[in-house]
DNA sequence: TTGACAAATATGCCTGATGCATATATGCTA
DNA sequence: TAGCATATATGCATCAGGCATATTTGTCAA
């Protein structure tokens, strides 16, 4: 939409019927949830808030929209923030708007999320104090207050800012429904993988173990993954074969 | 997100630390595909806008959301101002901010869309000068320029206003992608249908025509279709038996 | 140098889902 | 009351996935 649909239709310039200043207006953010596989365990970067509202607590890297600046091009530019995130999967995951989500005002927030693999991600340094990559534990599917969990490496739930849960939340729902659709598994995944790798990707996504043969003859049916003819090394027993994703078909 | 993380985290009140009214914000408004079948074709309710920009144009129905109102709600509201439609299948689609989709000013628009069976649409009443149900004319997957149309019943293209053409092509695909996945099929047709009623739904969105029996089968297989007991009437040759949906697995 | 190891890779079989063809059932209409 | 058009039922071939078993191959330690 973008008239205002109620005002009379009458015959001003569209200047004059459009008061941009007559109202007062959300503001609008992006929030980027910057997640890996790391270990066989879903990961996400947080940040440590160092003001109030829920100072103290972590939340997702984010940054308010400007105004001359496309949803996508701010996303990216909290990524480049975080260290120098560049060329990574993004895409829009869902626009959070209840008007009580930030106390102090208005605030909508369009959620992203990004896909790195861990070594890209430990390269350019992310553990400090005030940033971290957080495990996520997804309860059982559908369970009874099914939320999602951040927690440190003992285990202990690190508490979360406004409804970032939420969307932590969303974004593990949208990988396992774009992961047979879409190759997102390889976003997980340095440029060359073997299959094993590409099937505990699946399972950390899926949270379920898979048939390895199944998995294997799907994959090389599929025409998405084209060996290499290298294979790994010093890994103490037979070395496997080196794939990596093709996009066309 | 939610406060400048590059401000300097002094020691000021929160109410200080962030001014509303410190910088330009954009506005915020919804538009809502309400999306139905009809004849095999899938069709969307349409309005005329009467104001500039792009006056006499098509567009979805939208409108701005309001500050103390959720997105949900705000389309909830557009919804309602057409003629009634409530209690219907409502889903947040996308969020479109290209800077310049409105030439007026930045507006950033949460696209939704609604389904409903074409018996509803008709009985409020849809059809006027102002506002029309035109049928989508989706072009194959992935082809070159592969924009969604709408054209009117003889076939004539309408023209449609912002990006409201990229709203509509981004439901297809979203219907598409979550036919199997959720039940979606059922918001299209009254609640009790024959499963050859389902299939030619199930035809529609996927634009390929499906095994009759195998499609039988997998919906009653499913559990998601359960028999009423009843079946269709005067149809001219054996009547089917008539379905309802069963949200319960 | 060589044998044990651990995981990759290869092969075969069973089962269930899907595609396809054919046969039968049934309310409506002329 | 016969014919029609479509629903419903049954059988079979094909194919993908699950599973078990056998073989291959770098690495590492004796």
């Amino acid at each position: 939409m973008t008239p205002r649909d109620a005002r009379p239709a009458d015959e001003r310039s569209f200047l004059a019927s459009y008061d941009a200043s007559a109202f007062p207006h959300p503001s609008v953010a992006v929030d980027v949830a910057v997640v890996t596989i790391e270990d066989g365990e879903l990961k996400a970067l947080l940040v440590r808030r160092t003001e109030h509202p829920h100072r103290g607590r972590w939340s997702l890297p984010g940054g308010f929209v400007g105004m001359r600046e496309s949803l996508d091009a701010a996303a990216r530019r909290v990524l480049a923030g975080k260290g120098g995130l560049s060329k990574v999967y993004l895409e829009q995951l869902y626009t959070f708007g209840a008007p009580k989500r930030d106390p102090r005002t208005r605030v909508i927030s369009i959620a992203y999320y990004a896909l790195v693999h861990p070594g890209k991600l430990r390269d350019i340094g992310i553990e400090s104090d005030t940033s971290r990559l957080a495990t996520l534990q997804v309860p059982w599917a559908g369970e009874e207050g099914g939320r999602v969990h951040a927690v440190d490496e003992r285990g202990r739930k690190l508490p979360l800012a406004f409804d970032h849960a939420d969307m932590l939340g969303l974004v593990v729902l949208r990988l396992r429904g774009k992961l047979d659709y879409a190759g997102i598994g390889f976003e997980l995944l340095p440029r060359e993988f073997t299959l094993r790798q590409l099937q505990t990707v699946y399972e950390t996504i899926l949270d379920r173990s898979l048939n390895k043969d199944s998995f294997r003859r799907r994959m090389l049916a599929s025409g998405r993954v084209v060996p290499t003819g290298r294979q790994e090394a010093h890994v103490g027993h037979r070395p496997a074969a080196l794939y990596r994703f093709s996009r066309d078909v």
